[in-house]
DNA sequence: CACTCCTTTTTGATTAGTCAAAAATTATAC
DNA sequence: GTATAATTTTTGACTAATCAAAAAGGAGTG
């Protein structure tokens, strides 16, 4: 149980496992955690190595790595302190919603507690954050919603956008330029299995996404 | 001319070497850039030699060191967001004077451009920061404004604070629990040149400072 | 079971920044 | 002007995080 530092690239690594144990089955492989950080796979076992030695992550050897309490723990702390930066540079700071993902990136690894409380109060307490994501709670809670992929939608449903869970600058602006922001309300005109692909109303204009990309988006249903 | 990232480490180099140059003669000797930083001697050497080589810094051995003007800009640029960021801290976030220097001090590092013109923006383009001291402009001017260290302030004087200069937390909490605040106006009652002390008015309080503490507290005179 | 393929781990090297301690240089004192 | 003190530089070693490439382990197929 070696004590260690909690460095930039340590927070990293648990909100990467944090991530990829909630999608699909529990456990990590090391490759998939590499490809995750754009770090080659011999770099992820030795950081899970240094995590197991530290008590935040389970280590079976050829297996796979979960994180243990301790580290989930610290893991969702990494992703409050990100998700309120997110918020409070687009409320506050006025913002663009596509390019505070990455300033958010660099920030959570060093804002201090004092400093996200205070945002969180003047932000009064939210839930999401500026791509629908939930914010846990000071003490480690999700609030997840019952959410539905858009590339899952039948033909003729209408559907509220609710989360656009990408990070990327590119797709956020693409998106936003055809009017799938938070909130909006876009109805599926139809489906093509063949294609991969599902057809949009929204905005007086159509729109064609590839499943892919449309799985990236999550809506509610409207009666 | 080796390039050189900018990490923080070289940051707080050139931030050290920014302020040591202004006070006393120009040239700054190694030893007293390892006491700024707490680092070795032998550290503070080989860093010298990596920002010669980088071309931020001029380095005859033994001698000293001096920013070139490539370091000087460089230096002038970090103490500007450490400054913008303070006063952010101070009146965006209502944090406490006290506190705000330890913040930004990490988050000089990392906040991006972008950042630092939003707050520059909210704050209405601010020149000083919370204790007074100048913010350089975004084109690294410095406006710097004529006053006296409260040391050298004769008996009978009215003087009014205007900068305290001290990024000590307790320091700044001492003076303001003895209504030593930006703008307040204080009287000299006496000084007492063997005990090397200033006795003042403040407050409906009489308080005394050693020289070294009032030095780092500048006033203007008030007629 | 044996062979191949894919993934994971290990090994050895590299870089930035640091320290401790030895060596070199400059400054001070008598 | 030589000896001593102080400062600076050099040297060698260490840590965190990384990569490339070699070695080891596991899974699937016949």
């Amino acid at each position: 149980m070696t004590q260690l530092m909690l460095t930039s690239t340590v927070e990293n690594y648990l909100k990467a496992l944090l991530k990829l144990s909630n999608q699909g089955e529990n456990r990590v492989s090391t490759g998939d955690l590499a490809k995750a950080l754009h770090v080659t796979p011999g770099s992820a076992t030795s950081m899970i190595k240094t995590l197991a030695e530290a008590g935040l992550a389970h280590h079976k050897p050829h297996y796979g790595v979960l994180l243990t309490e301790k580290g989930h723990i610290l893991a969702v702390h990494v992703v409050r302190r990100h998700r309120i930066i997110e918020l409070f540079l687009v409320n506050v700071l006025e913002m663009e919603w596509d390019e505070v993902h990455a300033e958010a990136e660099q920030l959570e690894h060093v804002v201090s507690d004092e400093v996200i409380t205070r945002m969180d109060k003047l932000l009064g307490y939210p839930t999401l954050d500026p791509h629908g994501d939930p914010i846990p709670t000071a003490d480690g809670m999700f609030i997840e919603r019952p959410l539905h992929p858009l590339s899952q939608c039948e033909a003729g449903q209408r559907v509220q956008v609710a989360r656009i869970s990408d990070q990327n600058s590119s797709f956020l602006k693409f998106a936003e330029s055809h009017g799938l922001t938070l909130g909006a309300t876009i109805e599926v005109q139809r489906r093509n299995e063949h294609a991969e692909s599902i057809t949009l109303q929204s905005n007086e204009e159509e729109i064609t996404l590839g499943f892919t990309a449309a799985n990236r988006i999550e809506v509610e249903f409207v009666k």
